[in-house]
Formats: structure tokens, C-alpha cells, sequence
DNA sequence: ACACATTTATGATGGTCATCACATACGCGT
DNA sequence: ACGCGTATGTGATGACCATCATAAATGTGT
């Protein structure tokens, strides 16, 4: 059986998708390789025609969906409240990558964290152009705070069953990098002593 | 073979310990309960005399590993600065079980979830206390935000090749909760408005 | 002391999964 | 049109692993 290359095109295209959404649902090891290509609307044995190893569709979906993030950020605040909203927390296969996928990253390859690297550092770059004040260097400071802040609430959120913590979690550090963060950006030297 | 009951107290003891480093090492899905049990010194048939399946080793494991932390915390910025330096980013076996487990916890049982859960507000009202100023609600809100700042910069410096970038993480985010700590501290409303 | 209960060790067992071998049939370049 | 190259489907294969069955040996209560 033969496609076309168009249509192989496409069912990679689809292997990908369908890895990404998967792989921040459940993880990479909780996903088969049949259970990706099925999802796809393939049979498992066609997969090694597309990807070398599990271990590639790996470092390939964690690009790709690193990778498929806005290029700007015209609401920030709008967006802050989307990533730290319990819809977001309850529907990690559509959710942001890096939460899903930061913390199972130790294990992987090279190319996987390499490609997680790439993406992380794109991440912050469109943060801290999107924030209003302070020379670039700041700006990159402020953009790592608060974005790490908003990674590990949600994180955390994810990781609890009790549902009145999750909300706080994300309640909480939304008001704290709100004020913090409004706060930090008036501070001119741009650094504190313990 | 039969031990006396200290001795397999003892030998749960260590099982837990060492589960509670192997899977921050490398998660709960890699590491096998062979090697658990290899790694406290038994062999395998023996494990499920202490715990009725992997799951259960899993939660209990969350319980301990989020309960043996320190009561106090007498010198706040010291240990912040020792979270975020390259060394505990280096060593996930002996560091933090949120920033290693948190992200492996939503596939988890409920049972290992609560465990999570209630280490996680232990955690939060430690730091809480540890923080000078404020009201209660104000000091536990600031304690989630730098904890979170905390907790995601750890995972996301672990998550990528890079060392600069992730020293990058480290040094930035640990400079801006500093700034934005001490003014949050000073923003005496608690709330600000987008 | 003695018998029993129980912990630990050894050795299956059944299931799962990544990977590969082979067959098939269909696009693609000539 | 024709034949080759190649993407996909079907079906192994071999490894790994959680769990359990059984045996052995020694604390423990009487």
C-alpha cells in the first residue's frame, strides 16, 4: 500500500499532532506506539517509516509542539489568566506543552531536551517582548519570573486531587506576579542583595 | 526466611528511602520494583509483603518523601538560594520530591494525589511562616508565588540541555522574587487590578 | 521448647510493548 | 504504460515487568 506524498505528508503530520495532544495528556511512557498511530488512523507497523524510534517521535513532538506557540502575545494579561485558569488546568492534551512536558524531560535524549531548550528559550523571548517597560535585560528577568511562576502553579495544580489547592495555586500566583511583577518592574536597579 | 519485626520495619524503612530517591532519579515508570527492592537489599517476592501493588508503593512513597522534610525554616534565603543553585538542579534523587514528582503525579492514583496534596500545603504553610511580614492571607499568597517561581524554574532548568540556559533560569528567577518579593511585601492593598 | 505464623527468596506466568520481517499495492519517473 | 521504489498493513519476536505461587527458615507467643 502506497500514498501519495502529499498524503504521507499529512499522516506524518497527523502522527505528530495526534503525539502531542497524547503525550501531554498521559506522558510519553503511558503512550504506545500503536496507540499514536491508531489515533492517527494507522496501523502500528507503518510508523518506523516516519520515525526512526519512539525516542525520535519524542524529540520530534516536543519541537513540533513547542514549536506551534503564537509568535506574539497582544493580551498578556488575557493570556496569564487563560494559562492560570482551571480550564487550562483540567485539559492538559490542549494545553500549554512545557507544563506537560518539562518535567518528564530528565529522562529523555539529547535531541529531545535539546529541541525543549529551543522552545523554552523562544517562550521566554516572546514574554519579555510583550511586557511594557525596562531595557531588554530586565524585561528577559521579568518574563523568566513570572513565567516560571506560572509553570510551576500550574504544575502543582496538576499534580494535587484537592481541588479548593489547585484553585488557589492558580488564584494565588495570578494576584502575586500581578502585583509582584508591577512591582519589580519599577525596581531601577534591577537586582537585590540578600 | 523470617526477620524479627524490628528488622522488618527496618527493611520497609529502607525500601521506602530508597524508592523515594530512585524515582526522583528517574520517575516512578522507569524504575521496577526489582530494582527497588535490589536497591534496599531484598529481592523482588519479598516486596509484596509490605505493599499491596507498585501503586501502593507509589503513594506511600509521595507520603514519606513530602513528609521527612524540615519543620522550620530558619534561614529563608539561604535556602532559597540553595534551591535554585546548579547543585540541587543536579542532583533530583536528594532534592525537593515537588520538583521531581509534581509533573508525575496527574496519571497517579488518588490515593498518591492526596498524598501530594496535603505535602504541598505543608510545604506552603512552612514557607508562609517563614516569611517576616504580613497578614496570614497576604503571607501565604506570597508564599505560593515565590514557591511556584521556585518550583517551576527548578523543573525547567532541568528540563533543557542547555546548562546556560538553565543556570540562566536559576540566577533570574531567584534575582526576581527577590525584587518582587520585597515589593509584593509592600503592596499593602494584596490585590491589584489588570 | 514447640508449633505456628509470617517474612523473605526463588521461580513461574501472563501481559504489554517496541521493533522488525515480510507482503502488498499503489504513486512516480521514465 | 511499465516497472520500480516505497509507504502501509499484518503478523511475529524478544525483552521486560508486575504480580503471584510455593518453599524455606526463623521469630514469637504459649
Amino acid at each position: 500500500m502506497r500514498v501519495s506524498r502529499e498524503q504521507m505528508a499529512t499522516n506524518r503530520l497527523r502522527i505528530l499532532t495526534e503525539a502531542s495532544r497524547l503525550f501531554r495528556e498521559r506522558g510519553f511512557d503511558a503512550v504506545t506506539v500503536s496507540e499514536v498511530m491508531k489515533a492517527a488512523g494507522q496501523t502500528h507497523g507503518g510508523f518506523y517509516s516516519h520515525f526512526a524510534s519512539k525516542d525520535d517521535l519524542v524529540a520530534r513532538t516536543v519541537a513540533f509542539a513547542l514549536a506551534g506557540e503564537g509568535e506574539t502575545m497582544p493580551d498578556l494579561q488575557g493570556w496569564i489568566d487563560v494559562y492560570l485558569s482551571p480550564l487550562h488546568r483540567d485539559h492538559a492534551g490542549e494545553g500549554c506543552p512545557t507544563a506537560s512536558l518539562a518535567g518528564l524531560m530528565r529522562q529523555q535524549t539529547p535531541e529531545a531536551r535539546a529541541a525543549m531548550a529551543k522552545g523554552l528559550d523562544a517562550q521566554i523571548d516572546r514574554f519579555a517582548r510583550s511586557l511594557p517597560a525596562g531595557d531588554p535585560a530586565e524585561r528577559r528577568r521579568d518574563a523568566i519570573g513570572r513565567w516560571s511562576a506560572m509553570v510551576g502553579a500550574l504544575v502543582m495544580a496538576r499534580a494535587v486531587g484537592d481541588p479548593a489547592l489547585a484553585d488557589e495555586l492558580l488564584t494565588s500566583t495570578r494576584a502575586w506576579i500581578g502585583a509582584a511583577g508591577d512591582a519589580a518592574e519599577s525596581d531601577i536597579s534591577g537586582e537585590t542583595t540578600r
